[in-house]
DNA sequence: ACATGGTTTGACCAAGCGCCTAAACCATTT
DNA sequence: AAATGGTTTAGGCGCTTGGTCAAACCATGT
């Protein structure tokens, strides 16, 4: 077998069970024995146990960035709005692709060892979508400041696939099916669209009010 | 010392360190050496480590409880979108005084060993948002269904306290700081009353158009 | 003074952990 | 055929883990 393979058989089983059991739940012995790999070669391709996580979210990441940009790049012609759509639909869509990804971040960001690690990663993509918010309205209204609506949009997008299990015992319904997808990127978009109209707003008459309810 | 002081500070000790590290990565002895307690206490009090995290959840739960019915009972002659607001409110608050709470709850939610035990305890809030919800709009238009918009709103409000981290280092301020911490609340109020308004608007004209953006 | 029974203690255990090592393997080059 | 050097292997090392135990502690009732 070569050594790529191996590499990758490594990398696929440890994806699968830091996902289905979280990273300190997972020992090197489960991984080696899921992929049908060596104990010791999981040490010899990627070195510790934390360097093998780094080595899986790296290429997370990597997958990420490089979707995200491609939904931003094509159609550039299209309008501010219509590219949050594009964005906001790749993004779900490798969520939807990659379900294991969320549930290891959304496991480490909050807390653990690789708080530092998660967060250095996760904020950039912040910073570019303020920025770019900033680009769409630069005048948000009190109560919608741009920081805000993008956490919660974050916040809305990853919760659903955080929640898969409690979403199947809610509707009894596998919410990861092409159909439920589908409604839920329905509803994202929707949801979306709204706030950007929201944030979008002139201030409009700029008399007595200060904010509205 | 009184074994309900000793019962107590084990459970402080186990809620920092389960917030702070994770679960899986809080030894029985780190619990000790925080709380000052011999470690064979722990399981004499307690039981297992699994049995320690349960009764802290039980604690966190009644009192989640306790809080979310208080806030719907108080002021019962409000309107239904003022109850809303009410719940949104102290859900808010409760999890600004229970940080690590939601720190526990996302680890385990997602992937891990507990996710059935968090499940079953995330579950009958939602079955009652969702009927709550029912009561308000009986008809909501495509994209946002109920569930969806409970998800979505869900997401919303637990991302700001699972993402302090991030936040702190996006914006370089404390986003617990009773100042922020009020600003996400305006900002959370302002988004809910506009899903409430948009899912309690009548279909309207029911000729051409199914539902649009 | 003594017995009682709920608490506390330090020493201890088997099991499991991440990681390492020495030797074997094997395609390639000399 | 011998040597090379990147892989693979079985086994084991030192250490930590959750959990146990008999003995000690101590306020109480007798």
């Amino acid at each position: 077998m070569k050594p790529e393979e191996t590499r990758e058989k490594i990398l696929v089983a440890a994806d699968d069970l830091f996902g289905e059991l979280g990273f300190d739940a997972t020992t090197t012995r489960d991984i080696a024995a899921r992929s049908g790999v060596n104990k010791a070669l999981i040490h010899y391709h990627f070195g510790t146990k934390d360097d093998l996580l780094e080595a899986l979210l790296d290429g997370y990441y990597a997958r990420l960035t490089e979707t995200l940009l491609t939904a931003l790049g094509a159609r550039a012609g299209r309008s501010l709005e219509e590219q949050a759509e594009d964005v906001l639909d790749a993004y779900g869509d490798f969520l939807a692709e990659n379900r294991t990804f969320c549930c290891i971040v959304q496991r480490e960001v909050g807390s653990g060892q690789h708080v530092e690690r998660i967060v250095a990663r996760t904020l950039p993509a912040f910073q570019v979508g303020v920025q770019w918010l900033g680009r769409i309205a630069p005048h948000a209204p009190e109560g919608l400041e741009l920081i805000q609506v993008l956490t919660s949009v974050y916040g809305m997008v990853v919760t659903y696939f955080t929640h898969g299990h409690v979403l199947q015992r809610l509707t009894g319904a596998d919410p990861f099916s092409p159909k439920a997808l589908e409604a839920r990127k329905r509803h994202v978009r929707r949801v979306a669209s709204l706030l950007l109209r929201e944030i979008q707003r002139k201030p409009a008459s700029r008399a007595g009010r200060k904010g509205g309810s």
